[in-house]
DNA sequence: GTCTATAGTTCGATAGAC
DNA sequence: GTCTATCGAACTATAGAC
């Protein structure tokens, strides 16, 4: 019997840097700008490091994913129990930090295996959470439960944020000042009008 | 002065079975599994003849691109004219067959500048195409363009229909029921129920 | 915990023959 | 229009020393 592989412990300092690198080189240059040699490189280690935290790189991509999907799940969590949470809500979503991220974690899940069925997990645990927090809110504004559904509330925020999001990064524009503007009043309707530090 | 590089024709047979061993790769295995060689082996032929007729994989990437947006653009020019063009549209949008594909591209354009460029300016010319087909129908159903402008309804169908498919494509469907039928009630109240063939 | 060394692949792109 | 042959470089992953 051959000697297990070893792997580094989760607290690793040198870890946490290696995540760090790894989430910036996705930005910079997708999925396939990541490498165990460019991620040694850019952090300043030997690439046999990367494979000692992280078996495969599959295990590596997921630790990033896992990481700042944590980091949402409080958020957005935060942001629903507050005075005004679909306005909360929008400003999160349309804040374009993640978004680009999430889009190589999209196209990397369109065709491994292990990695859409992780994502998948987290993306639906995510929304029944926000169904749950939302609900009691939304009956609170005189919205008819089965008119508009809480949870086709969030998938209508979620889809138009998002693909806002994506088309300014590439660069298309037509028609977002319009539709954002319609969403405001929309906001307005619930909530009152936008405060300084929202507008 | 070196001889300048050869490049083949447009209408060649072999350059379009390259375009569809292309488009099938990245529906498969995403945009890293498309190099020189597996497109070669795929279609039969060897490893230089791709960079005989696209010089570097760029120029390949970008050409699936052009020939599938050309086909959309037609086809979605056709639905806005018919007898109830929003139906026709929100249809055409929900189809999963090419956001995978669409996905792929907007990971690629993330990170490579002359796809970016191309990519953007085909999707304003085509919500710009959009706008000008569509308003004067939207006015027939008595809509004020300055309460929901044309542009707006685009992005919305646009966005939603994407978000949509893309996370069924992920296995995420939490809410997406609710989304649809509260869709159809609004289809409903201006283009009439729903015909068989459309459910 | 971090390294060297290396095996075994695969890649993009080109020159030039047929 | 299609091929052979090839350069130079990058990649994943592992074994084992320090």
């Amino acid at each position: 019997m051959p000697t297990p592989r070893r792997i580094g412990t989760e607290s690793s300092q040198t870890r946490a840097e290696l995540l760090d690198t790894t989430e910036r080189l996705m930005r910079e240059g997708g999925y396939a700008a990541v490498s165990s040699r460019t991620v040694a490189k850019e952090t300043g280690v030997t690439p046999a490091l990367i494979h000692y935290y992280f078996p495969t790189l599959d295990d590596l991509f997921l630790a990033v994913f896992r990481r700042g999907a944590e980091k949402n799940l409080e958020r957005h969590a935060r942001a629903l129990g507050s005075a005004r949470p679909l306005r909360a809500l929008w400003e999160f979503s349309i804040e374009p930090a993640g978004t680009a991220l999430l889009t190589e974690f999209m196209a990397l899940a369109n065709h491994r295996k292990t990695i859409r069925a992780e994502i998948a997990e987290y993306a639906d645990r995510f929304r029944r959470q926000q169904v749950e927090l939302l609900t009691s809110r939304l009956e609170d504004y005189g919205l008819d439960p089965d008119d508009v559904p809480t949870s086709a509330v969030l998938v209508l925020i979620a889809t138009v944020s998002r693909g806002i999001v994506m088309e300014d990064l590439l660069g298309q524009t037509t028609g977002h000042a319009e539709t954002l503007a319609l969403i405001e009043r929309l906001l307005a309707r619930y909530e009152g009008a936008a405060t300084d530090a929202e507008t």
